[in-house]
RNA sequence: GUCCCCAUCGUCUAGUGGUUAGGACACCGGCCUUUCACGCCGGCAACAGGGGUUCGAAUCCCCUUGGGGACGCCA
């Protein structure tokens, strides 16, 4: 069977993370299959919708490296083809004016929880051949009469609906706008969509919607109704929580390819392997792996699937990722070591490009912050001589890099007799302002020479300080 | 309330009648090591409960419980 899949998400707001793996396993399916992927914008609530949520929406999938085939279809330029499915169903006999006010309609449900029954349409209008004045009508549905509807579904199977617990659902408002659900089948049908992949909230809506394809003479379309995505505490996702925002991850310094990695495990799964990079995601990606129940976010999982791609990403994917997140620490890229260098020290120390930026701080700013318990620690009045020696020694360095650093320092150290490791924990504070950092020859390299020998001045003022405060005396 | 979906370590999951219930994240040890990280080795940790079916059930059926969703002239 032909593959081509659609995205259909309203654009109410931000593209949230559920809305992304929902368009990641159509995206997957298609791409898997040789089909096509089509974006569909549910923009028929005009209230709700807005140009600049399209533009986002659409920016959003783009970010993410989701391609669409053809150009994204706006639902709201369809109503017309809408309203013509709607009178033909009205004359086939398969649908009715109804002349009920939404006050009527609102009484008749009260009225029927009040007695314990089920809030659903009488089809009081069903026989009705005559106008009522004063009232524009809706266009209805008229529901078959068959006993029940059987949806088909890849994870679900087969999900039986009694006929009597569907009803006559409006199909054009009596403003001569299409519902929902009029609209989804006519499009898809249209579109030529063969699989519908959409979340588990549309699973109740698909009896409906089959029997609407069924009354229009149409071939339904493969169902796939995915498990919900739900907050780490196992609550519903909060849109309010910035961390549902899909974009929210790439301004936080997380890659694409990793976000993608961890929502396509989310649900799905394929043997033991964790990660994926996106050709791989497009290779094993099929309906086999899909799980049925919902799965909670964990950001700790997520941090780990961004770390193992940072290990392997390319050094100009890496340099991007590491300058963006400099600036936004108000920090110069330029202002420091070749971004190259940086991200090659950093890159599996880090999990995410904002840890990376805060990790590298010293190295693109002029001045450091001390931290106190690092150099109360390592930055001691025994160590002076040690490290004024050192400082001499690497001012006369001729080649600032690791390997002549790292010979440097470990002659001084045999020299003064102390281990490498005694005069590296101080060095790095004194040249970081904390005792974490790469190898220290690679962290001297990144400093460069003029900064590690000014930074090295001001620790050893700082031991000086230290001494003098113990013993005011030995100031005279 | 009615209908629908779901249920394996804390989390993501493998498992489709016979396994010491496997892997990953997190956590805890150890190794590596000039700090940190990476890497490697090891540990802790689960079949929601109750009935069936069967020689045998995490796997099949029913009930209970729990979680989620849907019941609009929203999408």
């Amino acid at each position: 069977m032909y593959v081509r899949t659609r995205f259909a998400p309203s654009p109410t707001g931000v593209l949230h993370l559920g809305g992304l793996r929902t368009a990641l396993y159509n995206w997957l399916y298609a791409r898997r299959h040789g089909g096509e992927f089509l974006l569909r914008i549910e923009d028929t609530d005009r209230a709700r919708s807005s140009d600049e949520n399209v533009r986002t929406l659409i920016e959003a999938l783009r970010s993410f490296g989701l391609d669409l085939d053809g150009e994204p279809l706006l639902q709201s330029s369809r109503v017309q083809r809408h309203r013509e499915v709607a009178q033909e169903l009205l004359e086939r006999g398969a649908a009715y004016h109804c002349y009920c006010t939404p006050d009527e309609l609102a009484a008749m449900r009260d009225e029927q929880r009040a007695r314990g029954a089920d809030p659903r349409y009488d089809g009081r209008c069903r026989e009705r051949t005559a106008p009522r004045d004063g009232v524009k009508p809706v266009i209805r549905f008229r529901r078959p009469d068959t006993e029940e509807v059987v949806v088909q579904d890849w994870l679900h199977g087969e999900v039986r609906y009694r006929n009597a617990q569907l009803d006559d659902l409006v199909l054009l408002r009596a403003n001569g706008s299409p519902t929902y659900h009029l609209s989804c089948v006519t499009d898809d049908e249209d579109m030529g969509v063969r699989q519908v992949i959409r979340g588990d909230d549309h699973l109740n809506n698909t009896p409906r919607q089959l029997q609407l394809i069924q009354a229009l003479g149409w071939t339904p379309p493969e169902y796939c109704h995915l498990p919900l995505l739900l907050a780490p505490d196992g609550k519903k996702l909060s849109k309010r929580d910035e961390a549902t925002d899909a974009l929210h991850y790439l301004r936080a310094g997380y890659l694409p390819d990793a976000v993608l990695n961890y929502l396509a495990r989310l649900g799905w799964s394929h043997g033991d392997q964790e990660v994926f990079s996106v050709s791989e995601l497009i290779d094993s990606f099929g309906r086999t792996g899909l799980g049925a129940s919902a799965s909670r976010l964990d950001a700790g999982k997520l941090n780990w699937i961004n770390q193992q791609h940072m290990k392997g990403a390319d050094a100009e994917t890496l340099s991007e990722g590491l300058a963006t997140q400099l600036k936004r620490l108000g920090l110069d890229p330029g202002d420091g070591p070749p971004l190259h260098q940086a991200v090659e020290a950093w890159r599996e120390r880090a999990e995410t490009f904002a840890d990376m930026a805060q990790a590298a701080r010293w190295a693109y700013s002029g001045v450091i912050e001390l931290d106190e318990r690092a150099s109360r620690k390592f930055l001691r009045p025994v160590v002076r001589e040690a490290l004024a020696a050192v400082r001499n020694a690497l001012s006369g360095l001729e080649d600032w890099a690791p390997g002549a650093i790292h010979a440097c320092i470990a002659e001084t150290a045999e020299s003064q007799g102390i281990g490498f490791g005694k005069l590296g924990q101080p060095l790095r504070v004194a040249v970081t302002g904390g005792a974490v950092s790469p190898p220290i020859d690679t962290t001297l390299s990144l400093a460069g020479r003029a900064r590690t020998l000014d930074r090295l001045d001001k620790a050893l003022a700082y031991i000086d300080a230290r001494i003098a405060a113990a013993d005011p005396a030995a100031q005279g």
